[in-house]
DNA sequence: TGTTTTTATGACCAATCGGTCATATATTTG
DNA sequence: CAAATATATGACCGATTGGTCATAAAAACA
């Protein structure tokens, strides 16, 4: 990797904490020079403007969502082992995996109305953690694991939609109360689906 | 009502959909003059400053959202018809009762690590939301509507988690798909649990 | 090693930010 | 109606915004 590389992935890595937890439009590129130490000139050497940056940050969240998601996920034999894992791994939304919380809810949110790249961004990441999903379901029901009319993409949509809104509620309350709620919800449902 | 306090509530309801939909921090004051045609100076005289006025449009968004569904809500006779015209109030993110979508979704998602009043005031509005669901289902089931192990408090939880995750993920895709299936599920969890 | 290319710096730019204030105009009150 | 008060205006303020650029230092290449 060229200097060139190094100071570019340096920057997104300490950009995207801080794009992630204060929104795109709230971040100034003083804020990232503040954390890089690096001067403002060197910002735009790797970053033709802010939004390239804000951009590669988006993405940057987001691997970091799935390499730990993957990671979560790793050990899981059975279907319902990956999908309590899933469920297991956005439990606890006051200690995110992701620093400033789930970058789907975050950049999503703001995006959706003033940002249509990034909005496609949020789409094909939530559209993958759905295709994940539905596709252990679809396994599982193979397997004999979950009875043939658990309808995988209802589910998958169900429970995706459920932990976005419990790690909303969670974050907004300050503590995992309703995050409890929805993983006992949505266990209990698995199980209820199980064979 | 004074001429101040009219022009007062004419800033905020004009004020109001431009911070649902670019968020706080994107808004600027300027905005605001634009969408008022007021001058810089008259803002000052009506809101000490932009946070005042920002806290003021977040009550009024809040406020948009309750008339609308208690007006919703009015019809209904009996519990589950409750709990259907509240699903029915969010089954259509794209074109959402509150401009600029969901303002527990917004405001949350932008306050909760960075504006501790918002957020509050979010948290309140979610609160008061759970505790009309779980009402609903505390007085079904002393009806005889629902069965006596519905639990109240615990599917409100999860409605409410579902249909604000439903709400982002149709609003990042553009369509109403996922929040059709949203819908769906959750009067079906209800049908279940009817008698 | 010497040359070329890349990277880093910080002063600088126009535009915009939130906010103030003297002044002028309405509105309210007596 | 007249005096007092409240409201509206827009020029103005310092600070900050995203972004540029000549210059210098460092890395890559020959």
């Amino acid at each position: 990797m060229s200097k060139g590389e190094e100071t570019r992935q340096f920057i997104i890595e300490k950009a995207a904490p801080i794009f992630n937890t204060k929104g795109i439009a709230a971040t100034s590129m003083s804020d990232i020079m503040e954390a890089t130490k690096l001067s403002k000139g060197s910002m735009y050497v790797h970053f033709e403007n802010k939004e390239v940056l804000a951009c590669a940050a988006v993405d940057h969240n987001m691997k970091i969502l799935n390499t730990k998601l993957q990671n979560a996920l790793a050990k899981s034999k059975t279907s319902k082992e990956v999908l309590f894992a899933y469920i297991d791994f956005f439990s606890d939304p006051t200690h995110p995996p992701v620093i400033g919380g789930c970058p789907l809810l975050n950049f999503g949110t703001e995006a959706d109305d003033t940002n249509p790249i990034v909005k496609e961004k949020v789409n094909n990441v939530i559209k993958q953690g759905q295709k994940l999903l539905s596709g252990a379901i679809e396994k599982g029901i193979e397997n004999k694991e979950f009875k043939p009319d658990f309808n995988p993409s209802e589910f998958a949509t169900a429970m995706f939609a459920m932990l976005e809104g419990g790690h909303l509620m969670s974050r907004v309350s300050g503590n995992n109360d309703k995050m409890k709620i929805v993983v006992k919800t949505l266990k209990n449902l698995i199980d209820q689906n199980s064979l």
